[in-house]
DNA sequence: ACCTGAACACCGTTCAAGT
DNA sequence: ACCTGAACACCGTTCAAGT
């Protein structure tokens, strides 16, 4: 008889918390905010609907998790060698980037600071701040700053990316929807609004990486003028 | 016969799309995100659920509308007189007094840039944009930026507002949440997480409306820098 | 102990039927 | 023309019943 090593049939990988999570993010992907749901999920992972709550409390569990799991490897882009103001600056771009790719996750991401992954994002920026020169008693007002700027473009890109999804497919909808914006600007009252028909021009073209990074930029500079009132223009 | 005035009874106020949005309105207020419901709001108005339809379109379009009769009177607060920076700041104060006001607003609101409200909000930045010298090739990041803050910390208040009502009432829950967070954090390893040790206790006691204007303070000071990145720290 | 899936109490939306 | 409200196709969540 031959011997059969002894591989033991390794049944089809059990139920577990991640393999939940990894299916909610392909849904996530593939559907958008809508497309995750308790039916779709449990039928992806051949199961039912009940047996998920074994391993999450709710879907808002379910939705952090699948937020903390994105940013998992996102504080790790800091290259040593690197001045702090680029470390945060890789940092914030590749936080842009996950909530690019993952659109759902700019709206579904509260501060969540029971999350271990906001916490190390936290302490990766605030390094970077003590580094600099920030005063102590600045800190926590100067990363909520940065934070809430991050946070605050990933939410706005999501909307867009709803919009655009339900404007059309992926590709050049986003275009469209940004065009049609711009000529509805352009069709404003020339005396009303002359600072927007003037900059719809700009919006239509612009990149949201690049602005984004304009951003910080504009509060990495503000940094070095401190907190006070500037003076009157 | 007494001379009855020709009074029309003018029946019961019928039904309106002000008066759809006023209760909807009325209903977040109370009850949070969740509140609003068709069912609800109909009942509400002393009507089906689907005479609601004849005035909104959707959920989407209700949501939308809300948001913007909140922020109807947010740019009229600029006193003519003030510095542009004085305006920037006390429009960015009314808009996050406005979403302080109502947290349902923060969630509920993507960029909208169809909504006539947010246009003028975009006029009235971009004025004093131009008038602080900002060039024009940069105005529609600049005033991005500024939106994308604004916004983005309106989201982040929106989360917490939904976070302090989970765990109870609507005065010192806030403090019930924001001191666990800061409990925790207090027990985080001290070799690893040396700065949100530190500042946790910063993060207890802060104040939004502060933190939220300090941070328009810091942009407003990166806007003499420039765009550029700034030098090697 | 863990999975199953019918059942419950909702939700947004529609549409024949009324007035 | 406009309102009505039952009905439809969902949703998150629960829980007796199975294995």
């Amino acid at each position: 008889m031959i011997k059969k090593i002894e591989r033991r049939p390794r049944r089809e990988e059990s139920l577990s918390r991640e393999r939940i999570i990894e299916a909610s993010i392909a849904l996530l992907d593939e559907g958008g905010e809508g497309a995750l749901t308790f039916r779709s999920l449990s039928e992806r992972l051949a199961t039912g609907p009940g047996a998920i709550y074994g391993h999450i409390a709710n879907k808002g569990d379910l939705m952090a998790a699948a937020c903390d799991a994105i940013f998992q490897r996102t504080v790790d882009v800091g290259v040593a060698g690197d001045s702090p103001r680029d470390i945060i600056r890789a940092v914030a771009l590749a936080m842009f980037d996950a909530m690019d790719a993952h659109p759902w996750v700019g709206s579904a991401l509260a501060w969540n600071a029971g999350q271990l992954t906001m916490v190390r994002i936290l302490e990766c920026l605030g390094r970077q701040l003590r580094a600099l020169g920030v005063p102590a008693q600045r800190h926590w007002a100067t990363v909520s700053v940065l934070l809430n700027y991050i946070l605050g473009v990933g939410g706005q890109n999501a909307g867009n990316a709803q919009a655009a999804r339900a404007h059309g497919g992926t590709g050049a909808s986003r275009d469209a929807v940004l065009g049609a914006i711009a000529d509805a600007w352009m069709r404003l009252d020339a005396d009303e609004y002359p600072f927007v028909r003037a900059v719809a021009a700009q919006m239509r073209a612009h990149d949201d990486r690049v602005d984004f990074l304009a951003g910080i930029n504009l509060i990495l500079n503000g940094l070095d003028a401190g907190y006070a009132a500037p003076p009157i223009a």
